[in-house]
DNA sequence: GACCCGTGGCA
DNA sequence: TTGCCAAGGGT
């Protein structure tokens, strides 16, 4: 048997039962594989089933307003996915009438879609065989073939590809598509996986090479930034605080924070109530501030590492453009604002 | 081509 | 505790 064959064999006897598994709709095909993107099925699961119930149709995402996508896609990371969703459904529906792109060219064109997305949507959807290459299909083929050329190298990108388009089950590229991720997800897990009960235990590169543990390669490793947050949270007498929007390019774009001040390095309250910063948010000479975090809250990204403390000032009066406390939740947060709404208020 | 973008699970 | 990595894409 060939690969394809043992592959489609093993997916047919240990698939999950997920719910996009059980539609073509290239609608909702699409919003899944957004969703998934660099993110686990469980961890997707429950936003996808909130997705589809709050908008059914293209044009219920086209018509909702950003803040409430934001406010919905909070807490799965990398926003611009959702501002991407949101962009591509209005252009869906204002520009190709409401009809969803029927072809991987076509589904290619709209934002936050690329090779990997379109491929699986128009194999899924439309049965055209353009093959998938995700962080599950690196690893099963760099295992198979015994490949230790990176696979975030360019040439490890064109290499897979190539690899994977030419295995792809050309009558049915959608079971081939979704077989192989599932493979990767199941049995060839990137720690511990079980190869005695591998269904290419006898044909596997790595597995006659004892080199399964470091395949696949993958070189340079990213640049951490380390920042220091202090947000500035204000209770005014008639529990209303002041929230801003994060409107430059950067992390949380588009979402909600506390008014920030950013520091070179971590400060503590005698350095804060010198700072000019301060005073233009309190617009007071300041009175009654607490740390609300004894210990600076760590907050890791991919890319970043945050220092944060939480500064809790009781204005002892109005604020201007304030909002109630009670309508906190109505604002798309980064989980670390969120997190700390659901200790303190 | 290099860098940026979140969050959570796991060993 | 730390590093890795997840149904990637944009700039």
């Amino acid at each position: 048997m060939d690969f394809s064959k043992i592959l489609t064999k093993w997916y047919l006897q240990n698939k999950r039962d997920l719910p996009w598994r059980n539609t073509v709709n290239p609608y909702y095909i699409w919003l899944s594989e957004i969703i998934l993107q660099q993110t686990r099925v469980n961890q997707g699961l429950a936003y996808y089933e909130k997705f589809i119930v709050t908008f059914p149709t293209v044009f219920d995402l086209a018509k909702a307003n950003e803040n409430t996508i934001l406010n919905l896609w909070q807490g799965l990371g990398y926003y611009s996915r959702a501002r991407n969703l949101h962009f591509s459904a209005k252009y869906i529906v204002n520009e190709q009438d409401g009809k969803f792109p029927t072809t991987y060219k076509d589904i290619l064109k709209l934002k936050g879609v690329g090779d990997y997305t379109a491929s699986a949507i128009a194999s899924i959807c439309y049965n055209e065989p353009h093959a998938v290459v995700d962080g599950n299909v690196y690893r099963v083929l760099a295992r198979y073939y015994g490949i230790d050329i990176p696979t975030n190298s360019t040439e490890g990108i064109k290499l897979f590809k190539k690899l994977a388009q030419e295995l792809i089950d050309l009558k049915d590229p959608a079971t081939f598509n979704q077989a192989i991720m599932e493979f990767g997800a199941i049995q060839c897990k990137p720690k511990n996986p079980d190869c005695t009960i591998c269904p290419f235990q006898n044909s596997c590169k790595a597995k006659e090479e004892k080199r399964v543990e470091i395949l696949p390669i993958k070189d340079k490793k990213i640049k951490v930034t380390k920042r220091f947050f202090n947000y500035i949270v204000l209770i005014s007498p008639t529990d209303r605080t002041l929230l801003n929007q994060r409107k430059q390019k950067g992390i949380w774009m588009n979402l909600y924070q506390f008014p920030l001040i950013e520091t070179s390095k971590e400060i503590d309250i005698s350095e804060l109530i010198k700072m000019d910063e301060l005073h233009e948010i309190t617009n007071t000479s300041n009175n009654d501030i607490s740390l609300f975090n004894k210990k600076p809250i760590i907050h890791k990204l991919s890319h970043q590492h945050l220092t944060v403390k939480f500064w809790v000032i009781n204005s002892g009066k109005e604020i201007e453009n304030s909002i109630p406390i009670s309508e906190f939740d109505k604002y798309p947060v980064p989980i670390l604002i969120h997190n700390f709404a659901e200790a303190y208020f």
